[in-house]
Order: C-alpha cells, then structure tokens, then sequence
DNA sequence: GGAAAGTATATACACGGTCTATGTAAATCG
DNA sequence: CGATTTACATAGACCGTGTATATACTTTCC
C-alpha cells in the first residue's frame, strides 16, 4: 500500500532529489568524466533537438543564460559546438553541435555505461523495468517544474 | 518485455545519470535553494547516521577530502555543524550536526516538498510507487558503484 | 518612420565547488 | 624507536554558477 498522503509525496521528492543528484555524481565520476554533467546534456539536447539557441539550452536546462554562455563557449574552444548565426534574427546565435561533439558524446556514454553496467546487472528484470520508467518519470516532472 | 540486452541496459545507465542530475538541480532550483546539494547531504548523512569523521563523509559522497573539508568548513562558518576532537584518535575531527543544522535541513526539506509536490500530485499512485522503489535503487546502485 | 520598450546574447565580477599536490600531526608496525 | 601509514588541513588552480550590466538587434506604438 502506497501512501499518497502529504507526507509520504514530500518525502518522496527530496529522496529523488537527493538520491538522483548522489547517483548521477558518483556515476559520472565512475565514468572518469571530465566534463560537466550540463555540458554533456547540451550536447545530447543538440543532438536529439538539433540546432537550439543559446537562450532555449539555458531555459531547458535550468541554468541562468550567462552559465549557458560559458558553457557553449568551452565547448566551442574544444570544437564541440559551433554558433552560427541566425538568419531570422541577428541577436540569436544558434547552436550547432559538430562531428566531434558527437563522438565526445558517444564516447561518454560508452564509459558510463562500461561503469555503471556492473552494478545494473546485478538487478533483476523487475527492478531494471522500474529504473526505466523512472527515467521517463523523472524526465517529465522536471519538464514540469521547468513550464512554470 | 524488458530487453537485457547490453544495449538496454547501457542506455539505461546513460538516462538515469542524465535524467537524474536534471530532475536533482531543475527541483532544487525551485526549491529556491543557496546550499548546494553535497552540503545538504551531508547534514542529512549526520542526522541520519549520527557523528561521523571528515573523511568519512568525503567517501560516502564521493569527493575528494579536501573538497569535504571545503565543505565541512563553509557548514562550520554558518553554524550548521560543529567539528570535535575523537578522543580515541587526536587525528580524526569529528563532524556533528547543530540544531540550527537541523533546523536547515528541515527547511530545505519543506522547500523541496512544496515546490516538487504539485508535479508529484499529478501522477498516479502507479508511478509514486515506482518512484519510491526508483529512489531506493539508486541508493543501492551508488552504494555498490562506491565500494570499489 | 522614429522613439521607446523588449529581447538575445555577451561581458564583468564574485564566489562556491572541485581537483591534485603537499604539509602536519598522530597512530601503527616491524 | 624509527619508518610507514593514516587523517585532516592548506595551497593553488580552474570550472561552474549567479547577479548585474552592456551591446546589439527587433518589435511596438504613436
């Protein structure tokens, strides 16, 4: 029996916020990741979205539009993305992540996954099934959080 | 059908760490929080376990010791927790929790729950259940991802 | 069509958070 | 008891992030 009352929900949301932020970190860091966990969300956002200004990364990924601006400039400095302009309106510049940008990326999922697997497989199918519905939930609530 | 395939399971590694990390910082961000999420694991760690050593805290949470003694210190300046001399080992400091710790633990919590809750209350208990189950699996996973 | 307001991005500056390398003191071991 | 190991702190460097502000362009409204 799952409770629905006020408590059990508030608990709820600060063990997934304080348990997915622990796991992300300690995973990344098994990953032997160097870069950051937002910098390699904006290149999976260019690479499922395509091009996205800088404004539309900052606002998707909850971080204020300068950060965002430092963030696509390091990955432009290593070749990552590239800005272009936007012919529809000159302030803009889109974003564009480029052939190396994407293997950087395939190359980081390979070591979280090769780092992370071990621990996964130890799980049944039961528990995998619930990991991976959570993933599509957690993705959702933070869209939500994010509309308003 | 759940694939185990290796493929399966490496995806799933890769959105748990992308997904969760977004979901941890969109909803704490709306939780209006100024601490960041380590040191607020670590005075939830001392609540929950009790006193523990600076390099204690430094494994659990997966960061370098210096970088808890950053933590620890910047806690200390704020009055949330109180270092202490282990009788049993001049070496060791010992971290404890204060009541005004609690106290911000407890607010932070309240934050979290209020800004979370409404996206919450919109799923069914189906997904509340496989939440809960969610959180205390990542638990597990970054325990194990630690150990070694 | 021109001034005022709004929008998209960049820059400046400050500080927190993290790392590696190293220092210091205490405990342990041979 | 001397050498090694352990626990923590400090030093120095750099990334990541915020707020405040500047710049350039666009839109709106007489």
């Amino acid at each position: 029996m799952i409770s629905q009352s006020p408590e059990g929900v508030d608990q709820l949301a600060v063990r997934l916020i304080s348990q997915g932020s622990r796991f992300a970190r300690t995973a990344s860091r098994r990953a032997g990741e160097q870069r950051s966990l937002i910098a390699l969300r904006v290149l999976a956002n260019l690479q499922q979205e395509g091009d996205l200004r800088v404004g539309e990364l900052a606002r998707r990924e909850t971080i204020s539009q300068p950060a965002m601006t430092a963030t696509v400039n390091r990955l432009e400095e290593d070749g990552l993305v590239a800005r272009a302009a936007d012919p529809a309106d000159a302030r803009a510049a889109i974003v564009r992540i480029t052939d190396a940008g994407g293997a950087e990326l395939e190359a980081f999922r390979m070591r979280a996954a090769a780092g992370v697997r071990p621990a996964l497989e130890a799980l049944g199918e039961d528990d995998l099934a619930v990991l991976g519905r959570a993933a599509a939930l957690l993705q959702q609530l933070a869209d939500r959080l994010n509309d308003r």
